[in-house]
Order: structure tokens, then sequence, then C-alpha cells
DNA sequence: AGTGCAGTTGACTTT
DNA sequence: TAAAGTCAACTGCAC
């Protein structure tokens, strides 16, 4: 039986459990399918695919060395498999399943659906802890960490390759009509890099991770920089925890908290996955739709463009967009405040900042970025508002103002007290408006404008029924299930309300 | 030397 | 992974 293994994130030989299957049920096409309707999205951006172009290329000889390289075509997915199929006599195809944008959803619908039509067999299998088809969040973690414990899937030593194929070329960016996007110190992908990176970060980068990765500037080197790969999944989630596990049972010392708090955000990451799983609609849809009135549609396109390019003259704030613009990357913390500030203090909305975000991230991931983007928009209805003051934030995690005054640099004139403030300074005068632009709103009544918006629709009588539905359907919880039979769950008499208001959405 | 008081600190609550 | 508000305990100082 001729098989097609059908590349999609999950750029690597090695823990590939659909490689895995496929090499044992005879000859394989391994294809990748350079889909250019998905990268004209607007949460999509050429950063991400000069990082997957350099990834393929790496599969690519990891695959040719066990004799079946990867076969690379430009276009649809159904009718690019369609074509293959036919002329491959193929009859079966396995890959992964994805977690991706309502766009790839909508396209694993289509392939799906010809798939049945046309006698194929489509087999999907996981390759984190995500869970398809989830009935509910009972014993989810438990079944998780389950999954990350399991062997990894053993990299075959040789690939029955198809009748000779043309491998197909990479295609450039501007083959792709991509927009210009210029980032000069993006990370680069593929396999040798990911192991690096993530050897240097247990052996040595991690020991500071635990408080290290608040800041911009220690969180750079200290934070594990493996999201690119795992996006891509140049690693698996599952090796990426299982060496840091292995690590953590060397016992290094300093590396203790560190590694568990590494380890507890791996497991954050499946968590959030597993939300746009079960509900795709978080891409756009408020998830509480009390909350889908709050803010105006149609964004303030002077408020929306400062925020993107760095010009509000918020210094520690366009500090961070500035970096992420030209690193492809930010620390979690800092993501949560650029998001937070475009969401309560500019009162935009999630729908128009999101995607803007999302195509400067080189390591963009629907799972993680949708729930992240409405829990700091304050629209999930579960979990509470959390304002940042991106002042206080400059302040606390740039103290000597070194990476403030490095992303903006005409803030070279002002004195180091009045760094994050610059208006308060007697010099502002003829600074401001100038080189560097007064603040677009101003931080205390902004945030107490949003604060009083947010609450205020919380104490409506409509409000907690709903949210008590979403923290039923999504939220973390202790594992108050205990396994029956197999794989069937019992659920135990629900916790009372004030203890579900606690949960982490 | 004890008292009153303004200002600070830290735990806890509210938004 | 917030920030602001509240309150009691504490501190330093004047008298």
């Amino acid at each position: 039986m001729n098989v097609l293994l059908w590349f999609k994130r999950d750029l690597r030989i090695h823990d590939h459990p659909a490689l895995a299957l496929a090499a044992g049920l005879g000859p394989v096409l391994p294809l990748y399918i350079v889909e250019p309707d998905y990268w004209q999205l607007p949460d999509t951006a050429a950063r991400q695919w000069a990082f997957t172009a350099e990834s393929l290329a790496s599969l690519r000889v990891d695959l040719g060395a066990l004799g079946a390289p990867l076969i690379i075509r430009t276009g649809d997915a159904v009718e690019t498999i369609a074509r293959l199929t036919r002329d491959h006599q193929i009859s079966r195809i396995i890959s992964h399943e994805e977690t991706g944008n309502l766009w790839t959803y909508a396209r694993d619908r289509r392939v799906g659906a010809w798939a049945r039509a046309h006698g194929v067999q489509w087999t999907e299998l996981p390759q984190s802890g995500v869970i398809r088809r989830l009935a509910h969040r009972d014993g989810w973690a438990k079944a998780r960490d389950t999954f990350t414990e399991t062997p990894q899937a053993a990299t075959p030593l040789a690939l029955h390759p198809l009748t000779s194929l043309e491998p197909g070329p990479i295609p450039t960016a501007r083959a792709l009509r991509l927009r210009p996007d210029p980032c000069p110190h993006r990370q680069t992908g593929g396999r040798t890099l990911a192991e690096a990176t993530l050897q240097s970060f247990l052996q040595s980068r991690a020991a500071p991770y635990r408080t290290a990765m608040s800041s911009p500037l220690t969180g750079e080197r200290a934070c594990s920089r493996l999201s690119p790969f795992l996006a891509t999944g140049t690693l698996s989630v599952r090796e990426v925890a299982q060496a840091t596990a292995q690590r953590q049972s060397e016992r290094a010392y300093g590396f203790g908290a560190s590694l568990s708090s590494f380890q507890s955000r791996l497991a954050w990451r499946d968590h959030f996955t597993q939300k746009l799983e079960d509900q795709p609609s978080i891409e756009t849809r408020c998830l509480h739709p009390a909350t889908e009135g709050l803010r105006p549609r149609t964004p303030d396109q002077t408020r929306l463009h400062a925020w993107q390019l760095g010009e509000t003259g918020l210094p520690f704030l366009d500090a961070c967009m500035r970096y992420l613009a030209a690193t492809g990357w930010l620390n979690f913390r800092m993501r949560a405040m650029v998001m937070a500030t475009a969401s309560y203090h500019l009162w935009l909305d999630w729908r128009a900042t999101g995607p803007l975000l999302a195509q400067r991230f080189t390591d963009y991931d629907p799972g993680i970025h949708w729930p992240q983007v409405q829990m700091q928009s304050g629209t999930t209805g579960i979990n509470t508002p959390r304002i940042y003051n991106p002042i206080k934030q400059g302040q606390d995690q740039d103290p000597a103002g070194t990476f403030t005054r490095r992303w903006v640099p005409e803030l070279a004139p002002v004195p180091d007290q009045y760094l994050q403030e610059p208006w308060k300074w007697d010099g502002a005068r003829h600074f401001l408006g100038n080189r560097y632009p007064h603040p677009i709103i101003d931080v205390a009544t902004a945030a107490r404008m949003a604060r009083e918006t947010i609450w205020g629709i919380r104490r409506a009588p409509a409000f907690q029924p709903a949210a008590n539905a979403i923290v039923q359907k999504h939220a973390s919880r202790k594992d108050n299930t205990r396994p029956t039979s197999g794989r069937r769950f019992v659920r135990d008499p629900l916790p009372t309300p004030s203890a579900q208001t606690s949960f982490d959405f």
C-alpha cells in the first residue's frame, strides 16, 4: 500500500508518530504542501515563511538520509493531494492532528471530505497532549501528562520511497508574493539549531529562567527560545519535556526551580491549545458574548498604527513593539503587556490587533495566540482582567533603562529618572512632539476608564451564568476525577461557584 | 520617657 | 503573569 505522509507543523523525523506509522505500511511519499493562500492571511508573515523554509530544507536532508527525500508542492491542498494520490496509487494519508487557525481548520475539513468521497483513508495522530473531540476537561491534565511520559515514537532506519518524483523547490518569499517583512534578528530554523538551542538551554541558559524570564532584557537569553521550533514541529513537545525531565533527574545545582517552572509552561502550552481545538471560533468571536460589543469594531487607525509601530509615546511599550518587529520574538510577560495595553489603554478591538501581533511572531502558533489574545483583552469572561501599567512595567522590568534606550534611541537626552515618563521632564517641552511623540493616552486615565467599563459589564446579572458555562468547558482544574474503566471518567460533584472563579482560563 | 502623629510597610481585598 | 485600594502595625521624630 502506497502511503502519503503529509507534513504540516511537524517538520522533523524524531518522535514523529505519523512517520513511524507510515514507515511500517509500505512505500512512502513524504509531502509538504506550500499553500499560497495561507501565506496571504493577515495573521501570517514572511518571517514565519522564512523560518518554515529553513525547517523544510533541514527536513529534506533528514528524510533524504532515510531514503525518501521530502516532496514539496505549491498549491491548494485538496488539488495537490488529489493529483498525487491519483498519479501514484495512494490509498492512505497519514498526518498529525493540527490545531491551527480557522483557515487550516476549513482546509482540513475540505481534505477530509475529499478523502471520504474518494475512498482514501486519512489517519490523523496526536503529537502533543491536545485531545481531539474532547468531551470535557475533567481528567485532561492527567491524560496530557500520560502522553508526555509515553516513550517517543521511534525514527525508522530507512523509508521505502515511491518511484522517483521531482522533489520540487522550496519557494522564495518573492515567488509567494509575500509582503516585505524585515526582521534582522530573526531566529533561524532547522533541526541542528533546534537541538543546539535545547541543549544550551538545559545545560546552562535555564539556570536563571524562573526569575529572568519576566524581563525582556534577561529573558532574551534565559527563556528557552524553543518556541519557533515547537511551532513548526522541528522539536516535539514530548521530546522537549522528556529532555527536561532527564535534566531534572540530574539534580543540577540551581536548576531545580527553573526546570520545573519550564515544565509547567510546556503543560500550559497544551492547555491553551486545547481551548482552540475545542472551540476554533476563539479566533474571531469573544468567548463571553457580553464582551462582544465592548470596543468599536472599526479601530482608531491612529492608535492602531502607533501601537504597531512602537510610536505611542510610552517608552517601554514602544521599545517592546520595536524589539518584536526586529527579532520576531518577545518574552511572554511582555507579550501579555503589549496585548493588554492595546486592549485596555488604547481600547482597540483584539480582532484588529491580534493579527498584527501574530504576524510579528516567528513562532506564531494559533493554539496559543488566540486564547492568550482574548485572555489579555478581558473577553473570556472567566479570568480577572489584568491591566498592566506600561510605565510601572518599564520601571520594574528595565530598571536601568538599558532595553528602553536601546530600542527607542530618541530618548537618549532624557534623564534616567524620567525615562519611562519623559513628559514629566523639564526638557520635554522642546523634545516631545519633535523627536519623540507625546503619549497618545494618559495611562492612569485610560486604565481607570477600561477598568470601570470592563467591571461594569461583569456586574450585569446575565454575566455570571455564561461565565460559569465557559469555566465548565475550558477552565483548568485540579484533578477531581477518578478513572473507572478504560478511558471513561466519572465527574465528581461540581466545585462551588466561588472555587470556580479561581480557576485559570 | 511616654505619647501623639505623620509617614511607611506589608498583608489582604477589590476592581 | 496586575494594580490600586484598604487597613493595621510599625517607625521615626518632636515634645
